[in-house]
DNA sequence: TACATTTGTTACCGATCGGTCACATTGATG
DNA sequence: CATCAATGTGACCGATCGGTAACAAATGTA
């Protein structure tokens, strides 16, 4: 594995168990096996290896879709349910939330060059989501894909402030009563 | 206004604008109008003095369930759905979320003391919230109350990290149509 | 006026931050 | 073997971090 992905994939776990202010350099080239010098060789700044590991993180949320349309071709409303679980799998898998959403508040303020990628992430993610909702004969499905949105991530964020025992556990059942008033 | 009320709401505003780890004690001292050294007689670390702003911040989110039953006396289902119509009041005039959770994600990793008090904030306003659902007749009240505060919790999120324009402006149409479809 | 408490000022501490330098070392390719 | 690009090393930079010491000024109160 080259210092490059080393530096990224350690940077991306470190930033998620510390927050990206609470993780230096310094710390992430050393524990990437690597030094700081070639760090900086291939990220000019800090900001840009933080631009990176949300590029990456933005890419794996991104490969869902595929997995959906592949695992229920043709069939958006066993993908909408499907889509659930999966989040609901994630959810007790990744404690720490999402990335991107993270990365917004804890850098506000400083128009952080990765407020763009962030916004576009979101805004993509929201319209797959509706489109899968439109697909699947909800009634509003503009409506139904927000509620959905926002029930994940408040459940993410609530993960995170509460403890997986708060109400995350019903992240689940909350988005399958949504779905079907929506029907 | 003595010194130690300008220090603590100067800094309840940075942190929510600029984010915990990004101001400096030195700065909020400066806009507070005041010196370091009088911020650390009053303040003992610079813990202490979030710990101090998340307790006012939580302080101040319990007003609104004596607001709701001073509004709505004996009727608990007309304070559900003011209580929809503050929330989504306040995530236009806050944008900044909820100073609690951006504290929980952003001290994360580091054994905190505000840790503690933000679970048990969290939790509070999660348990009146499900006794008021449960007064309202709701079916299942502590699935709704959970829904609700996903979706509230997934707003104040998305709004800082899609903006205004977002899936947060759905906030309350999607409260309303979990409330009823519990009725 | 005399006293005690609270503030303000200034300089300072060690640590860490993001970032750079010159130079030695490695490793693959011709 | 020679070359050249990529990597490693360690010292170093200025700035900022959270936090403290010593002393002066203000404040209220008896």
């Amino acid at each position: 594995m080259p210092p490059r992905e080393r530096i990224v994939s350690t940077a991306s776990e470190l930033f998620r168990e510390r927050g990206i202010r609470g993780i230096g350099v310094d710390a992430i080239a050393d524990a990437a096996l690597t030094n700081k010098m070639t760090l900086y060789r291939h990220f000019g700044s800090k900001d840009e290896l933080v631009c990176e590991t949300l590029r990456r993180a933005s890419e794996k949320a991104g490969a869902i879709w595929r997995d959906l349309e592949a695992a229920y071709p043709g069939n958006p409303r066993a993908q909408l349910d499907a889509w659930v679980e999966l989040r609901a799998q994630c959810l007790n898998g990744e404690p720490a939330g999402c990335d991107l959403a993270n990365a917004a508040i804890e850098l506000k303020g400083e128009g952080h060059p990765a407020h763009e990628m962030i916004e576009r992430h979101k805004a993509e993610q929201r319209d797959r989501l509706a489109a899968l909702c439109s697909a699947a004969g909800a009634r509003e499905p503009r409506l139904l894909a927000d509620t959905l949105t926002l029930l994940l991530e408040g459940a993410r964020v609530s993960r995170q402030a509460m403890g997986a025992a708060g109400c995350c556990g019903h992240f689940a059942k909350a988005c399958h009563a949504a779905i079907a008033s929506f029907a």
